[in-house]
DNA sequence: CGAGATATTGGTCATATGACCAATTTTGTC
DNA sequence: GACAAAATTGGTCATATGACCAATATCTCG
C-alpha cells in the first residue's frame, strides 16, 4: 500500500488512533508552535519514524483531527436541537452543549484557536476547515428555519451565519473578558441572544 | 539602564519601533509557529542578539506589539462612533471600521488568531489580551449605553458583551464560511445584528 | 508454511532556534 | 576631550526539528 496513508483498518487503524489521540493531548497543552511529530511520538510512546509512516507531516494529523472533529459533533448537536420541547428550549440544549461541554469545548478551542492560524498558510488545512463550517452552517441554517420559518432562504444563511460567529466569538472572548459579578455568557444568555439574532424580523 | 526594556526615547525608541514593525510583518506572514527573533532580526537587517538586546525573549515583542494594537486603535473606534448620526449610523461606521478597515483587519487577525493561542501559556500575553478585551468593553458599553439608555447597568454589560463575541466571531469565522452567492456579513447586515443584539428588550 | 504487504526500529543529516557572552563602536553629557 | 552609558557586533553552544533511509520484525492471506 501506498506510503501516504497507511491502513484504514486493522492493526494500522488502532495505531492512527493512537497517534491521533497523543496529537491532539499536545496540540491542547502545548499548542501548534510547540506541535511536533517527536512530541507527538514521545507522547504516544513510538519512534519518530513510526509516526511518520502514518503521518508524513505534521499537518497531515492536524487535517484529519479537524475532520474527525467535524464528524464527531455534527451529529451531536444537530441531535440536541431535534429532540422535545419548544424552539428557545431545543435551542438552549444545543448551546448548553456548544459553550459548555467539556469536550467539546476542549477540541473546539484547539481547531479554532490552533489550528486556524495555520489555515492560513496550509490549503489542506484551510479546506479541512471550510469543511468544518459548511456542516456547522448546515446545521445552524436548519435551526434558524425551525426558529423562524417564515425568514427567507437568503436571510436564514445569513442568520445561521450571524448566529454561528456569535458562538464562536463566545467561546474564544471568554476566557480573556472577565464578567463583572456574575458569570456572563451562560447559555440561557446566549440562547436569548440568538433568538434575538436568529428570530427578530 | 537595565537591560530588560532599553532607552525608551531617542535612537533606541527608532530602533525599536524598527524591530516591532519587522514583527508584525513576520508575525503576519509567517505566524506565530514561525515567528523568531533571527527571522525579526533578519528582516530588521539586524543582528539577533540585536534585536535580543531590546526583546530579551520573542514573546516580549507580542506583549508590546498587543499593548500597541490597544492604545492605536481604541480612540479610532470610540471616535467613529462618536461622530453625527443616529445611533444606528454611528454603529454602522465603527462596524465599518472593524470589519473592513484593512489595516485594522490585519492587525487583529494578528492578534487574536496567532497570539491568543499563545496567551493560554503565557501570562504577560494573557495579560495584554485582558487589557485589550477591557478597552474594547469599555467602549462598547458606551456604545449600547447610547443605543438604548433604558437598558439596566447589568445587561448593558452583557449586550456589550455579546456584540463584541459577535464581531470577533464574524471576523474570525468569515475567512472560512463562504457566502452562497452574496457579500455577507458587509457592515450594513452586522449593523442590523447588533442593533438587534443590543438594543432589543 | 511461505511470501509479500505492513509495521517498526534505529539511526543520520541539514537546519533552525534561543540563550548567552565578550568585545567593540557609537552616543550623550559634563 | 574624557568618560560612562547605550548600542551593536560576531560568535558559541545546547537543543530541537523534519526529512530521509536501510534494516528488521510482524502480520495476513493464499
Amino acid at each position: 500500500m501506498m506510503q501516504g496513508s497507511p491502513a484504514a483498518t486493522g492493526k494500522g487503524a488502532t495505531r492512527r488512533e493512537q497517534i491521533l489521540e497523543a496529537a491532539s493531548a499536545l496540540l491542547l497543552e502545548e499548542g501548534y508552535a510547540r506541535f511536533s511529530a517527536r512530541g507527538v511520538a514521545a507522547r504516544a510512546g513510538l519512534r519518530l519514524s513510526h509516526v511518520q509512516y502514518y503521518f508524513p507531516a505534521p499537518a497531515d494529523m492536524l487535517a484529519e483531527l479537524l475532520d474527525r472533529f467535524v464528524r464527531r459533533y455534527s451529529d451531536e448537536i444537530r441531535a440536541r436541537f431535534a429532540g422535545p420541547g419548544n424552539g428557545e428550549q431545543r435551542l438552549h440544549r444545543a448551546l448548553d452543549f456548544l459553550l459548555n461541554d467539556e469536550a467539546y469545548r476542549r477540541d473546539c478551542g484547539i481547531f479554532m484557536l490552533e489550528v486556524a492560524s495555520f489555515a492560513a498558510r496550509n490549503e489542506a488545512i484551510a479546506a479541512a476547515l471550510r469543511r468544518y463550517y459548511a456542516v456547522y452552517l448546515d446545521g445552524f441554517v436548519d435551526m434558524v428555519k425551525a426558529l423562524n420559518p417564515a425568514l427567507a432562504p437568503r436571510e436564514r444563511d445569513r442568520r445561521a451565519r450571524q448566529s454561528i460567529a456569535f458562538i464562536e466569538g463566545m467561546a474564544m472572548t471568554r476566557p480573556h473578558m472577565g464578567a463583572k459579578g456574575e458569570a456572563d455568557f451562560s447559555a440561557r444568555e446566549a440562547t436569548r441572544a440568538i433568538l434575538r439574532l436568529a428570530t427578530a424580523s
